[in-house]
DNA sequence: CCAATTTCTATAAAAACACTAGGAATTCCT
DNA sequence: AGGAATTCCTAGTGTTTTTATAGAAATTGG
């Protein structure tokens, strides 16, 4: 299992934003240098946040991109859920007529999912970032000892 | 989340193998046949199981498939994660020098990948069998009700 | 009006996935 | 011995998904 690069720098993108603060608009292009992720791909990406109600933004001059509510209330599962674009609704194959091999493959198919969506639905963006900075801090110790 | 079709196939294949009992050998074509899956790309996901050691097989007239071992001792996390190629090492990327979005991006990865293998590594495929059973049962049931 | 920015549409390049072709090797059966 | 059935092996092909890139329209601030 592996985050897809969109997911990713996504993720590292509201990262950022959350870091600095919801004050000021921070410009896509300085994001984007920022976390060393293509300029356009980035784009797109903030642009899909700011339609699932993550971001807000400003065009023009002194424009660019904020949170819309303080981390504690981002739900990463919402948030890599609509970043995977994983909307794909639940295949609606018809439940009957399945095989024992297809029932065996739509029963572990949901543990899976619903394994993954218990780790994300129980973290928000403020525990992640507790977390991001535990661990940068024992990074650092690390020079020290 | 969505399982490959290649790994999809190959857990209908020893489903299907798991029920038919260790007796017989199973001919790849048959089973193919039965679950409906492009013969071809069938027998190199058969061939994959058996270098891994699920499956035992027998060239020739008379050849085929079966398990080398009773479902209770095939976990299904050996298998997924033999079907998936997801060998695909934890990225070495040194761990050092990460901005604080990718740190957050491994934290969440290895989340997803515990929670994943938390979920397969506990479940062998007699377990499995019964799952389909009780819900292949139950799918029974709502015809006479 | 001009520069900076988001927004939008379209497309291209690359990687992963889902197969297919064809023949070699082995075994069984008559 | 010979032919049919089967796994084994290598290589290739087509499609879909992912990862971008190009370029221009719309908006805003000065």
């Amino acid at each position: 299992m592996r985050l897809s690069k969109r997911t990713e720098y996504g993720l590292r993108a509201i990262v950022q934003l959350a870091r600095l603060g919801p004050r000021e608009f921070v410009q896509s292009r300085d994001l984007a240098k920022q976390e060393n992720i293509p300029a356009k791909f980035l784009e797109a990406i903030l642009l899909a946040l700011r339609r699932g109600g993550f971001l807000e933004s400003k065009v023009g001059s002194g424009g660019g991109y904020r949170l819309t509510r303080p981390p504690r209330d981002i739900s990463l599962g919402d948030l890599i859920r609509r970043l995977e674009g994983r909307l794909t609704v639940r295949q609606s194959t018809s439940t009957t007529n399945l095989s024992p091999g297809e029932i065996a493959v739509h029963l572990v198919n949901d543990k899976l999912t619903e394994a993954m969506d218990d780790v994300l639905d129980n973290m928000n963006l403020e525990q992640l970032l507790d977390h991001v900075n535990r661990a940068a801090s024992s990074q650092q110790e690390m020079y020290y000892i």
